[in-house]
DNA sequence: CCAAAAGTGTTTCACGTACACCCATGC
DNA sequence: GCATGGGTGTACGTGAAACACTTTTGG
């Protein structure tokens, strides 16, 4: 108790809803928490912010120390400050979403000390604190953003069939798109590199590859371009 | 020093951007300081949140205590957490924005303790701490976000003229935009309610005053509707 | 040769955009 | 009667949506 103020003080933490992609679900990674409160029950990464860090390095070293996950996309979603969230103190949460590329990260959660573990987001059990409207607030931020942000590809390999692409917004947006119409709009956007590769292991004629041009984006973005799907 | 911890904590405060509109800017109320660091600076109003109150209520009482403003449209905007924003100590500050009607509210704020006044958000002087960045990132998501909500409304007196409303639009997005199919794109909304009113005192014809109905509104959007300008 | 998905064009319809004149009112 | 803004309709072009068949590949 060597730290002392004239006022009170409430706590202060991030938590991290990070997504992923499966061939059929948006899936979320939970850890389970191994003390109180609500031990054993599954709850967002998440731990408390340190003096010398910024809110967003303490997401970053939450998510790298809770579940191994690095270099991600991570955007701050919301600050959750309900007087009576933590049942111990007043702790303010300042809450985060991460997208990841499940494909490459599937592994490490679950090697992790603490156990991790990804859950399609439509069959999430009870989690810990407000984590569950916590994860709402995301899942409902993600539907609306990815239609006017190219935030998608971070869910998908750097490396994509068009095919992955249209998949990842029929799960994320829940309906069916046109596929010749979907091709249409996403290749009219100038925003894809086309490889000279295709897919491989599948039993059926490969789809081609494609890239997303970030530097294009950039500079089609600066010249008035909107990204809509 | 009444308040000990095991581990240092950082200060919690909150800040509102508050919007006026003018019959030619949008404008920002801002207050000058009378304490150091940047005494006789302007600022943002805010204040620390106390463990008593959320993030919401905070802001709401800091508003009303500064400003004297009350039942202000109150949106959580950013938590900005760089570890040296306030030279005192480390300082996490949770931004809002607020949206009232300036014909309102115009007096209050000139009339309480503290020396408050509108500025044209467009000839701001340079604010105490990193409120700058948090005005300039307030002014991206109004001007974002003012396009598929109806937020707008919140800057105009309860009952408004189609030029008021087209003007609000320009002043905010800053270009001009056609009258006729503007009306035709406000009214085709359905969200409008013509009152048997015309605005008094202008030394032309007087035009139809209109009411914004956020029962329609809820209603519509339940059913898949949505505003866009 | 069969199964599975890749890849490809055209038509239709709705909506956004551009554009100019008469009307009502106050002074 | 004149200055000021209120109020109105149409034509055109662009882009979204609907829709089905042929091609390629692996097994």
């Amino acid at each position: 108790m060597k730290y002392s103020y004239e006022y009170p003080r409430a706590a202060l933490t991030v938590d991290c809803v990070v997504f992923g992609l499966d061939e059929d679900d948006l899936q979320v990674l939970l850890i389970q928490r191994d003390l109180p409160p609500f031990e054993g029950d599954w709850a967002l990464p998440g731990g408390f912010v340190r003096l010398e860090e910024t809110l967003d390095e303490a997401a970053l070293r939450e998510l790298s120390e809770e579940t191994g996950l690095k270099n991600v996309y991570l955007e701050q979603l919301y600050s959750v400050g309900t007087v009576n969230r933590d049942p111990r103190e007043r702790v303010v949460t300042v809450a985060y979403y991460a997208l990841v590329n499940l494909t490459d990260h599937r592994v490490q959660a679950a090697t992790d000390a603490r156990n991790a573990a990804w859950f399609a987001v439509d069959d999430v059990p009870s989690l810990a604190f407000d984590h569950d409207q916590i994860l709402k607030m995301a899942h409902e931020r993600l539907r609306g953003k990815v239609r006017y942000q190219p935030i998608g590809f971070e869910l998908l390999p750097p490396k994509f069939t068009l095919r992955q692409i249209q998949h990842l917004y029929e799960v994320i947006l829940d309906r069916q798109l046109d596929k010749r119409n979907f091709r249409k709009k996403i290749l009219s956007m100038g925003i894809l590199v086309e490889l000279d590769e295709v897919e491989t292991d599948v039993a059926h004629r490969a789809a081609r590859l494609y890239q997303f041009d970030r530097r294009k984006y950039k500079r089609l973005t600066k010249q008035g371009f909107h990204f809509e799907i």
